[in-house]
DNA sequence: TGGTGCATGTAACCTGTTACATGATTCG
DNA sequence: CGAATCATGTAACAGGTTACATGCACCA
């Protein structure tokens, strides 16, 4: 249901066709609401025959530029000032993470110091994002970049601490 | 595909019908990978037909209880033991903020600070659930609650304090 | 004996992923 | 000309959600 707003708020950053929104996605997104280009031209395609979005120019190539319907724009603050309830995300790491007592205590360590490995790695990429971003990059697209980066950092954290905690113990009471 | 490994982390607590394990799921398992029961019971018809689970018992009204069999634990520490790389979560809630740039400032301050209250909240719930938890819980069931808390406060904190610095700017340049 | 809880399953639908198909245009 | 890029779309599949269908067993 989304996906419809993604479409959206890319194209609030200038008329494209799916081409250049797919583009777009990559650059921005990416990280919030990945899309696929087959489905990014199904919803594109909808949107316009729902009149949220219509076609401004066409161009070689069967290129469609689209841009915002006053519609579209009034779906799109409709939809943010609606509350939306968090469905929980699946993520194979954290259930590798809950299910890590079924391994020997040596294992656990070794998947634990590669967590910190790849979450401090993630800082690292993102923190770069974060530098090389355009100065005048909106603020809020910057403030969702410095809350992803919080929470690398965050995980980072947690499993240094849980590394320490469970070598202490290993350190005591055996394996 | 991990709903497979879910399924054989639930029985690894013991035997259980699919009835049983959705409650236990219910338990433990909501936040990391929810399951619905029609899902679950799919899953382990799957997993029977597979080998990596059997009927140990059956019981009244068409009861099957299944435990794992040496294949299926087999499976489960291979599982655990090869790296997953993860896909990016959508999330609705991070998709407002990014577009939080197209309603008034007013708006945006409202939003910020019913995200502030949301996350409080959750923390609030989750410290309960960690205070109420068996002591004998296994150690990574508590780390994996300990994480979700840490994400929780680490939310709040950015929120207030990008509340704060939009307020700092409202004040200075006008809404 | 009647309601609550136990217990299993199917069907329709929606979203997203992967792979494929097709062709025009531009530029070196 | 030939390769890379622009550009749009379809089809098959996998996973998840919601709703429905069915019926036994227990106990108050």
């Amino acid at each position: 249901m989304s996906l419809r707003i993604a479409a959206l708020g890319l194209l609030k950053s200038g008329p494209g066709s799916g081409y250049d929104l797919i583009k777009r996605s990559h650059r921005h997104l990416a990280n919030i609401w990945p899309a696929t280009q087959s489905q990014l031209y199904g919803e594109l395609a909808r949107l316009a025959s729902a009149g949220l979005i219509e076609v401004s120019t066409t161009g070689p190539r069967g290129r469609k530029e689209y841009r915002l319907t006053d519609q579209g724009r009034a779906e799109l603050s409709r939809w943010l000032t609606t509350p939306h309830k968090e469905k929980p995300s699946r993520s194979p790491a954290r259930l590798q993470l809950f299910l890590l007592g079924e391994l020997s205590s040596g294992q656990a360590r070794e998947h634990l110091l590669q967590v910190t490995q790849r979450h401090e790695a993630e800082c690292v990429r993102l923190a770069a994002l974060r530098d090389t971003d355009d100065v005048d990059s909106p603020l809020y697209h910057r403030a969702a970049l410095d809350l992803e980066i919080r929470m690398a950092t965050t995980t980072t954290e947690w499993a240094r601490e849980l590394l320490t905690e469970i070598e202490a113990r290993g350190a005591v009471g055996g394996p």
